[in-house]
Order: structure tokens, then C-alpha cells, then sequence
DNA sequence: CATCCACAGGAAAACGCGGTTG
DNA sequence: CAACCGCGTTTTCCTGTGGATG
């Protein structure tokens, strides 16, 4: 550090003047705001208050609300079932409604108290009662395994004997629960208002539409459920989130409206996943800041092929072995020839590859299980021919772009 | 119109592998 | 330690398919 000779002085200099055009390309000035996973609990809700101040769920909320507003005056609501897509705010919308709601209710003189419990990981049925347990009794600690449940019940119905107010319990994908969601339900549904003074009040969200089907009929009927469905956000909606994004963690000077827009344009026409669009945002943030330093239309499109290039690759690289070979004899196969190849032929290709690797080869039938798996996960194209006398096969073509395909020839493993 | 190709894809048996029991 | 079990994967065997072709 100390030693200072004129060579190490003009690279200073260099690293200085890097340094300086870096940070004008910048644009990201917060990176928090621009990822929702990390985002500490109560800056999130900040977000979320904002949004809502803008009105951008008002029919969802109206809906929600209706539902739970016989709560002030002091009787019970059913419980609710909400499904609705990912990114559709479900969770984000119900936080909201029920802080919200505390507060009136309290203005009320109604005690009313909500706990989120979070199951976005699949959790056992245990897991899913030490995740009630948690959100009652305000420990932070988990229990530990191997712990009978009727000790988490009880621990449950300790944490709430002396509150006889209003608990709304959200379960945040509620379909999570692994072998099978009855006994939490049961208990939350059946046993613990009657061992409980408080009135409890359950609302589950779900995105799977025909999950009800799979619950047990007994449930069903003392849940007394009533079903919700967000619609998913639009381009409008989009666009606002992303302002407020945008606002708070970029350069806004270095930010073209034309490339939000787009990015909302983009995010609504694909599935309206409001997180999907943000990650967009992320990324075109990110490729602006490397190339031009600014974010306009053409980053948002660089940034779009992007996601898509990271997806299949991570896609690719979570295939199982024999999964990968099946690809890889595939494109491999369609190099030399045309731009379709029957399933003989990738597997002829494939019988090669597997002998050069000294890998034990599978059946053709298996080949063409993986096949259809590839298919179905958008690595190749493969739709079912008739070629009439000389037989039925699956034409095999490309679905990733070229570069991907370089990419992916030489991803050793 | 019957035939027949070259596979698809269902069913069931066989295999492999970690874990358990006698 | 062998025998056994459960479970997911793989093989084997099988029937089905749709249109070009004779």
C-alpha cells in the first residue's frame, strides 16, 4: 500500500477513471427494491402499502373485504379458499387486507389478530403445525423432530387460551402439505374452536384449482368455504408496480417509460406474475448497467432472451443423466441432418453417444419416455407424424435457439 | 379398402437399492 | 448375514394408431 511506484500510480489512475464510467453507466441505486425474496419483512410491506394506495387491487380487495367485513359486527364469517395463479398477489393482497383490517376492527373495539403461516416450502403435516405453532406463540425457535403433534396441538391451544377475540389464520399454499393436508386442517377446522375461546377463521390460498377435489368431503363441509378468485394482474396494474419499482431503486433519469412499458406489456401477456415482471425489470437493470447505461426497449429485449437462455440452462442442468444424453444425442443427431429426425434416428444417435461415453444404454422404450419429458419441458419439439405406410414417429426438431444449443454442447458435467 | 410400417404408449414383470427384520 | 420389504426405475411384452400404398 505504502509503496508508490509510477507504474501502480497510472493504473490507479485507470482504475480510478473504470471506475468513474462504471458508476455513471449505473443505474441500479438500491438493489433491495429489486428483489422481492430478500427484502427485509417490513420494507416489503412498506412496498405493499404503496401499491395499494395506488388502488391496484380495489376489486380483489372489495371482494375480500365484503367477506370479512361481518366481523365488526361481531359475528363469524365462513372460512375462505382463494386460488389464484402465482404472482397474482395473493399472498401480498391478504397481508395487506388483514393489517389493514386489524386496525379498523381495533377502531371497532373488536380484537381480531391474523397469522400468516407460510408453506411455500412443502412441509409435512408436522412441519406445517410447528409452522402454526411458531406464528401463535410468538417463539421463533422450531421444535424439534421426533415431537409428538399432540404436544405442538396443545403448545397451539396454550398460545391461544386467553385471547377471545377474532384469529384469521392465512395459509399461504395450502395444497403444500405433503402426504396429506386432513389432519392440520381437522384440527385447525374442527378440534381447536371448540377448545378454544377465540373465534378462528381460516383462509387458505392455493393455486390449484381442483385442490378442494382432493380434500376429504368431511372437511370440506365444516370449513363451509367460499371461494375467491383474484384475476391476475394486467398491463396496467403491471405498470404501476414497476414505477413504483423503479422509482425506488433505479436512476430514473436513465429509464425510458417506452421500456417499462414493455416490460409490463411483456409480463401481462405472458401470465401476469407480478414477481416475473420485477425479475424482468432486475435483469434488463442489469444488462443496461454492463452495455449502454441506459435502460431502454432494447435492453428490455436482451434481458427477455436472457431469462430465457438462463431458464433452459437451468433447466438443462437439472436433468437427470440419462435425460441430459437423451438431449444431447438429440441435437446432436439433428446437427448433421435436416431439421427433423424421427426417434429411430435420435436413437440410433443416442445407442452411439451412449457407447462413446461407455454409459449403459436404455430401451428404446425408456428413449421415448424421455423423450415426450424433453417435449414437454419445451427442450425439443416433438409432435406425432403419421407418414402413413412407413409408419408413426415422433418428428424430433430444434426449440432452442442456436446459441443455447453451442452453450449446451459443451456444458460438461 | 385392407394392409402394413414404425413407432406410441399402457401394463406388468423384473430389477436395484436402501432399510428392516428374523 | 440372509431374507424380506417398499419403492422407484427399467425392461419386456403388448396392443393401438393413421394414412400412404398397393
Amino acid at each position: 500500500m505504502s509503496h508508490i511506484n509510477p507504474q501502480s500510480n497510472s493504473t490507479e489512475s485507470l482504475i480510478e477513471s473504470i471506475h468513474e464510467s462504471q458508476k455513471s453507466k449505473s443505474i441500479i441505486l438500491n438493489k433491495m427494491y429489486l428483489d422481492d425474496e430478500n427484502l427485509p419483512e417490513d420494507e416489503r410491506t412498506a412496498v405493499l402499502k404503496e401499491i395499494f394506495n395506488r388502488n391496484i387491487r380495489e376489486k380483489q380487495v372489495a371482494r375480500i373485504v365484503a367477506h370479512l367485513s361481518p366481523v365488526l359486527d361481531g359475528s363469524h364469517p365462513q372460512s375462505a379458499l382463494i386460488y389464484g395463479p402465482t404472482g397474482s398477489g395473493k399472498t401480498v393482497t391478504l397481508i395487506h387486507i388483514l393489517s389493514s383490517f386489524e386496525k379498523v376492527a381495533f377502531s371497532h373495539g373488536i380484537e381480531f389478530k391474523y397469522a400468516y403461516i407460510d408453506l411455500t416450502a412443502p412441509k409435512t403435516s408436522f412441519g406445517a403445525f410447528n409452522e402454526v405453532a411458531i406464528a401463535l406463540d410468538g417463539s421463533i425457535r422450531r421444535y424439534r423432530k421426533g415431537m409428538p403433534t399432540e404436544y405442538m396441538q396443545a403448545r397451539i391451544m396454550d398460545a391461544l387460551s386467553n385471547y377471545r377475540g377474532f384469529l384469521c389464520l392465512l395459509i399461504d399454499e395450502a395444497d403444500n402439505i405433503k402426504p396429506a393436508p386432513d389432519e392440520l386442517l381437522t384440527f385447525l377446522g374442527k378440534t381447536l374452536p371448540r377448545k378454544v375461546p377465540c373465534r378462528i377463521l381460516l383462509i387458505m390460498l392455493t393455486n390449484r384449482l381442483n385442490w378442494e377435489g382432493k380434500l376429504d368431503p368431511r372437511i370440506l363441509s365444516f370449513l363451509k368455504k367460499a371461494d375467491i378468485i383474484p384475476e391476475p394482474y394486467d398491463a396496467m396494474d403491471l405498470l404501476e408496480i414497476l414505477k413504483l419499482r423503479v422509482a425506488k431503486s433505479l436512476d430514473q433519469a436513465k429509464v425510458d417509460e417506452a421500456a417499462i412499458r414493455k416490460i409490463a406489456a411483456y409480463a401481462s401477456r405472458e401470465t401476469g406474475d407480478a414477481r416475473k415482471a420485477v425479475g424482468l425489470l432486475a435483469k434488463a437493470a442489469r444488462v443496461a448497467e454492463e452495455d449502454s447505461g441506459r435502460l431502454t426497449e432494447k435492453e428490455v429485449d436482451l434481458a427477455e432472451e436472457r431469462i430465457e437462455i438462463d431458464k433452459s440452462e437451468e433447466l438443462i442442468r437439472s436433468l437427470a443423466g440419462q435425460q441430459y444424453l437423451a438431449l444431447l444425442s438429440c441435437y446432436s443427431a439433428l446437427k448433421g441432418k435436416r431439421r427433423k429426425i424421427s426417434t429411430g434416428e435420435a436413437y440410433e444417435a443416442y445407442l452411439d453417444l451412449c457407447a462413446r461415453e461407455r454409459a449403459r444404454a436404455l430401451t428404446q422404450r425408456r428413449f421415448s419416455d424421455m423423450i415426450s419429458y424433453l417435449d414437454l419441458y419445451g427442450l425439443v419439439n416433438a409432435r406425432m407424424v403419421s407418414k402413413g405406410r412407413y409408419g408413426n414417429t415422433r418428428e424430433i426438431s430444434h426449440s432452442l435457439s442456436n446459441t443455447v444449443v453451442e452453450q449446451l454442447m459443451n456444458l460438461e458435467r
